[in-house]
DNA sequence: TAGATTGTTAATCGATTAACAATC
DNA sequence: TAGATTGTTAATCGATTAACAATC
């Protein structure tokens, strides 16, 4: 099984195109072109990366579409359950915990987050999107106490590091970093950036030109 | 000049990472050596992408720190101001509304959101991060009047589409989709998909093993 | 069967890395 | 000068694309 990375045509995103393409008329198939197409990639990456996650077309026909989906949702993990901290219930934190709250969002994809925390007064007790936000003294031992191994940071950047290293002290296996800066884990642990700046790069210089 | 993505491994972060190289100790130079342990690449890397940028470093010392941050900011475009507008004052709207009213945030890299819009009753005249969300009705007089090329869409992705369109129709040049589906829009205009679920493969693929 | 599509091998293309002379 | 670092060329590596036999 090849890493989540190696589909660089086949986001998340395949699952919401073959919504797509499928709702426009009720076909049971679709071929490796119209994929692309929608995709804008070539054909024969989507064989190769179908091929690679085990899927099997059928000659003259095309693709099993409930199984195109199942195949990429099982693939890039989304079939499985995963429970998450958040810290840090600013702004940015308030609108993922609310979008962690609906069906169509993070659930979609296997995501639960089970608690919020921050160490502002004002905001601890106060309830976001469902949730109780609780103060990071208490982080450790919830972390610990239901095994969570995954951790959303949309803490201010000056506080990303020391909140980064409690956190995987604390047991967690991956950070979902939306703090702007770079953090810095042990070996095995996985930091994924969703740093703003880099689309922002690739818009201005569109608009450059 | 390259595009923006071709500096794969010196994106942004760039400035931030060279921010805490120096802030360390007052050194006025630094080595490609460094920056590639910083970032975790390749010096040689680091050194074609600096040449590439027109930048020039002195021999057994290093690159001036001033020219290279400069140099970083100018090819990525940050140097230039952009306004923007922002279509949808959810949740996620007002989060990225709000960063963009800090020095620390979109400022930072030059862009200005203008006007937020949305077509909520409830929402229409409320304020959110300093900005009155106004109604929809008026987003292309606005965007025409003021000669806006950038939106930011924050709207259900049910919506998203028919936003685009409009968009465009009125003259904007570039979408910031946030939106979790895919917009079709005519050539030269340019579509950045900041799609959540994309670093949430990464991470289930990696907790998964 | 005829024809369209898959699955895979081979070729191309580009990006990354290694090597090293030029430079300060 | 001696030594460290740049700047660039060449080699390697991987990813993308083209081609086509196998399949339904």
């Amino acid at each position: 099984m090849p890493a989540a990375d190696d589909f660089s045509p086949l986001p998340a995103q395949g699952t919401d195109i073959l919504a797509e393409v499928t709702a426009k008329e009720p076909i049971k198939t679709v071929t490796s072109a119209q994929i692309a197409e929608a995709l804008d990639v070539d054909p024969t990456q989507v064989r190769k990366d179908f091929s690679a996650i085990g899927l099997v077309g059928i000659g003259r026909v095309g693709f099993d579409v409930c199984e195109v989906c199942r195949g990429i949702r099982v693939s890039l993990g989304f079939d499985q359950q995963f429970d998450a901290v958040l810290v840090g219930a600013g702004h940015l934190g308030g609108a993922l915990l609310a979008y962690s709250g609906f069906a169509s969002g993070f659930a979609r994809y296997g995501l639960r987050v089970l608690a919020a925390f921050d160490n502002d007064e004002r905001k601890i007790g106060r309830s976001v999107a469902g949730l109780t936000v609780r103060p990071t003294k208490g982080m450790s031992g919830f972390i610990r106490r239901h095994g969570i191994r995954l951790a959303i940071i949309t803490v201010p950047a000056e506080i990303a590091q020391k909140t980064a290293d409690r956190l995987v002290a604390a047991g967690v296996r991956a950070l979902w970093n939306f703090a702007p800066t770079q953090l810095s884990v042990p070996q095995g642990v996985l930091v994924r950036n969703e740093h703003i700046a880099i689309g922002l790069a690739e818009i201005a210089y569109h608009l450059k030109a």
